[in-house]
DNA sequence: CCTACCGATCGGTAGG
DNA sequence: CCTACCGATCGGTAGG
């Protein structure tokens, strides 16, 4: 006797990796929250049991874990990929901002998560999230600084220009939709200029 | 035998009120998210246990309704007052501005909570929330309207540049410190330039 | 991958 | 205001 389908038939046992189980959290944790989501949640998105997910992971701490080491690593390089070999502050930020801007246009849940549950990571953990978090902060900042300086920039304060900007990118995450009328590139481009008009950059061809 | 304290000894039993009940839990929601939050913690934190609580409040549920409630009962008429009178869509977006960022550096727990736990409401108050918040934002999304097409203002995409401006704003409530450098109508003051730099102020006297 | 089960904690109620 | 207590659900383990 031959099997006669060599191809799984519809009723088959589920079979998941850890890449299934931590984009399964991914959603739910955006939607509802860590805390307002329950493991049972994740197996039922997978089609699988509660306790089958202990083979894809340690625990529920661990995948919020793996969440925001993956997006503040993201972050971090981005920002070198986009202002590295530029000096001159304008192309600086409107490079860095840029990218800011899309990776929350194309990674909404990350960014969802990691700016709402950074409370509910253990320490140490959430100390060395803070802390990424202040180094793309600074990073932005003497940006800003280094263009008024130049001359190029115009701001009283350059600390609350950067929180500006970035929170500002950040919370494209929150209103974009994929169906909406702008692909996630044309919003990047639109944010990127509301950067340097804050950053009060004073270059015709900037704005 | 007459009492010799007439005022509460040192040891006496915690009274609370609703106010109270609502404070405490606006502080821990503000921290914890309204899921990280137990009841028990709310009670502990003014010195009472659980089953107390229910003599000032319904549910857990209706202490979120009654912040969400209030906080975007705040919000339109703070816009109503700052716009009211205004003709002039720079002024408009000034004011508006202004009061938002404002807002935001005096009742940050109110828009943290509010902001993050949103998906926690009940139907139907979370569709109300979320029409309460869009009269606001095509509010702020008419005055830049007006302002582009009397030639004062510069922007692509109005819903872009309103979507920006008010999420900076909200923002605000995540990274202010009250025993920071800067006062909170110093950091409006600031947040409502950069509002008009984002809508693309033409006006020199704007930024 | 599953069933069976654990202690802990949750929001909420009864009754005084 | 309290103690006593409820059913439900949580994250996680044992064992196959």
């Amino acid at each position: 006797m031959v099997k006669v389908t060599p191809v799984p038939a519809a009723e088959t046992r589920a079979t998941v990796t850890s890449d299934a189980v931590l984009d399964a959290a991914l959603t739910l944790f955006a939607r509802f929250g860590y805390h307002g989501t329950a493991l049972s949640q994740i197996a039922e998105m997978l089609g699988v049991r509660t306790p089958s997910l202990y083979n894809h992971m340690r625990s529920k701490q661990e995948l919020l874990r793996s969440i925001v080491d993956r997006t503040t690593s993201g972050v971090l390089a981005d920002f070198q990929t986009a202002t590295d070999g530029l000096t001159d502050p304008v192309e600086r930020l409107r490079s860095a901002s840029l990218v800011y801007a899309l990776r929350h246009a194309t990674h909404r849940r990350e960014a969802i998560v990691v700016n709402r549950d950074t409370a509910s990571l253990d320490e140490p953990h959430r100390t060395e999230l803070q802390d990424r978090r202040r180094e793309h902060e600074h990073a932005l900042r003497q940006i800003i600084s280094d263009g008024v300086e130049a001359g190029v920039f115009q701001v009283d304060t350059p600390a609350l220009a950067s929180f500006a900007i970035r929170e500002m990118c950040v919370s494209i995450a929150r209103w974009f939709r994929e169906d909406g009328p702008l692909p996630p590139d044309q919003v990047a481009e639109q944010y990127s200029r509301f950067a340097l008009r804050i950053a009060g950059c004073t270059r015709d061809s900037a704005t």
